[in-house]
DNA sequence: ATGGCAATGTTTCATTGA
């Protein structure tokens, strides 16, 4: 199984990026965020073209979370939103494809230390945690894939120092992700050797992408039945060159499995 | 080689992102 992430920023300004890509990559699952779309404009015509289904959460402006999933895969137990707590805005997509449990999630940014949407963050994370627990005791076979905005450690930032106690990389924001680490889920990036200053996000602004002055804040965790069989993890950098990029680029990972051997 | 903010709605600026 491939299995992707991406924040797309806008699928209506990415849609045919996005097709393109599907077309050159074949990915079988594809977790997308910032969709910005009620779900009543969600482009399901351009996605079956492309030999996906959709299944997506949005609304108008901001966030919006969806699935694609290659035709052929069975899908099982959607759900949007993280059980037990009340959130207006649309982060959470979830269902099970192919004997996998795939959560879909786009974690609010924070905008600054201190601020009212830090806090936001700190307990949406919280939230996320006590769904995560228990989805593990339910789905050993469990993905957590999404943009998690947080750079976990000094490596996924390309200016550690200058960063320190911002936000993407204050140190209670990296508790929360050691905390989902913690559970049991391991970081599928990091079962691989990787070149060095790898980053999934670029900033639209300075020169980021040109100068490779990004952090990596989109992340696939794999549960420990999963991440013995991930064969591959990779970011897809090319993605974020041309065009109309998003400023995030594509976070894949292969799993080895059973139903996926062909 | 890459590119010098982008997307959206509140629309000719303000808000948000990260």
């Amino acid at each position: 199984m491939k299995l992707v992430t991406w924040n797309v920023n806008s699928l209506n300004v990415r849609l045919q990026r996005l097709v393109d890509w599907l077309g050159a990559n074949r990915p079988d699952v594809v977790c997308l965020q910032e969709t910005k779309l009620e779900d009543e404009r969600f482009p399901h015509e351009a996605i079956v073209a492309a030999g996906y289904r959709a299944f997506a959460s949005g609304q108008r402006t901001y966030n919006g979370v969806a699935l694609l999933v290659r035709d052929g895969l069975a899908v099982a137990d959607l759900a949007t939103g993280l059980a037990g707590y009340d959130d207006a805005q649309k982060r959470v997509i979830a269902a099970t494809i192919g004997g996998v449990r795939v959560i879909c999630a786009y974690v609010p940014n924070g905008q600054a230390v201190g601020s009212d949407k830090y806090a936001y963050k700190l307990a949406w994370c919280d939230a996320a945690t006590a769904m995560l627990r228990a989805a593990l005791a339910e789905h050993p076979r469990l993905a957590f894939a999404g943009d998690m905005n947080i750079a976990p450690e000094p490596r996924d930032v390309h200016d550690p120092a200058a960063w320190e106690g911002q936000v993407l990389f204050s140190e209670p924001e990296r508790q929360r992700f050691r905390d989902w680490l913690a559970l049991g889920l391991a970081d599928s990036f990091r079962l691989f050797e990787q070149p060095p200053n790898t980053f999934s996000w670029w900033d639209y602004r300075m020169l980021a992408f040109p100068k490779n002055r990004g952090l990596r804040i989109d992340h696939i965790l794999l549960s420990a039945e999963l991440a013995k069989r991930c064969t591959a993890a990779r970011i897809d950098r090319a993605a974020r060159k041309g065009e109309k990029p998003s400023d995030h680029a594509p976070v894949l990972v292969e799993l080895a499995l059973e139903a996926f051997s062909g």
